[in-house]
DNA sequence: AGTCAAACCTGGGCGC
DNA sequence: TGCGCCCAGGTTTGAC
């Protein structure tokens, strides 16, 4: 479900309401959604401590608690974490809530049952398996051209696999790869070292382009996401390839095409991506 | 290094 | 209505 600007809208909702608050208790209704500690000590870990902030690094959602440790969520396809008021009805697939000190409850509902929880001491965190080789953020000033440029000259592998790879640049999920590609005028299947300067530039702006018009439209909502209040995003009206074959390309006019590379569902257009 | 398929799950959509 | 198939914002693992 969620990629970059999910995540991060998730992390602004909840930011705002969850700091300062209490987790006064626990339920566990699916246990293994729990990858650390066990779940009888993660309840017995986590109930009292206040949270303290909340983050994200690439798709990773960080809840920093008092006592120096850290709850970390993955959403993968399907998990929704929402802040309830209390009497709320409990939808299906609730797998996990937090009772709050002012009542509310924060609920992990996830159908398809592939996110996952970590609790851990703020220097264990390299122990989350994903998150301690994770690639660049790309919104943040460390992933710049030149940065881009010497990693695509080093590599082989294809545009859309490479920008799906998480220890490569952090966040980019299918819809905004697919997105950033169309606006760079690429072809997914481009080899990485082929592209020229102007290519590699042209990549650049459309990847920070497409995430920072994904987090103002706070996020996009095909299917199952929704925020850390339960609304649902608006990108899905901007989207100009994702999930579109057959229609016209917003940019030529001729049909979208899809493709599977590395295993994935993958739209362009085959007039404008070279 | 890279590519591919399968695994983890439930549910929606479509053709018949 | 129902069955069977394909599809789905992700990641990991194991085989070639």
């Amino acid at each position: 479900m969620p990629e970059l600007p999910e995540v991060e809208t998730i992390k602004r909702t909840l930011k705002e309401r969850l700091t300062d608050l209490t987790i006064r208790g626990a339920d566990i209704l699916l246990p293994k959604i729990i990858q650390t500690p066990s779940p009888e000590e993660f309840c017995r870990l986590v109930v009292g401590k206040k949270i303290l902030d909340v983050g994200r690094r690439g798709k990773y959602l960080l809840l920093s608690l008092s006592r120096g440790l850290v709850l970390v969520v993955h959403l993968r396809m399907t998990g929704q974490l929402v802040y309830t008021a209390p009497g709320a009805p409990r939808p299906k697939h609730t797998h996990l809530i937090f009772y709050l000190s002012n009542a509310h409850q924060l609920r992990y509902t996830d159908t398809r049952q592939f996110g996952r929880f970590w609790l851990v001491p703020a220097e264990k965190l390299q122990a989350v398996r994903g998150l301690k080789d994770l690639g660049v953020e790309p919104l943040s000033g460390e992933f710049t051209v030149d940065f881009l440029k010497k990693e695509l000259k080093k590599r082989r592998t294809r545009l859309k696999p490479l920008l799906l790879n998480q220890t490569f640049i952090s966040g980019l999920g299918n819809i905004y790869a697919d997105e950033a590609l169309h606006r760079a005028g690429l072809h997914p299947a481009r080899q990485a070292n082929t592209l020229t300067t102007a290519e590699a530039e042209a990549l650049f702006r459309a990847i920070r382009e497409v995430l920072e018009e994904g987090i103002a439209s706070r996020g996009t909502s095909v299917r199952d996401y929704v925020d850390g209040t339960g609304q649902a995003g608006s990108f899905q009206e901007k989207l100009r390839v994702y999930g579109k074959s057959g229609q016209p390309c917003p940019r030529c006019g001729l049909a979208v095409a899809r493709l599977r590379l590395g295993g994935r569902s993958t739209y362009f257009c085959p007039e404008c991506q070279k």
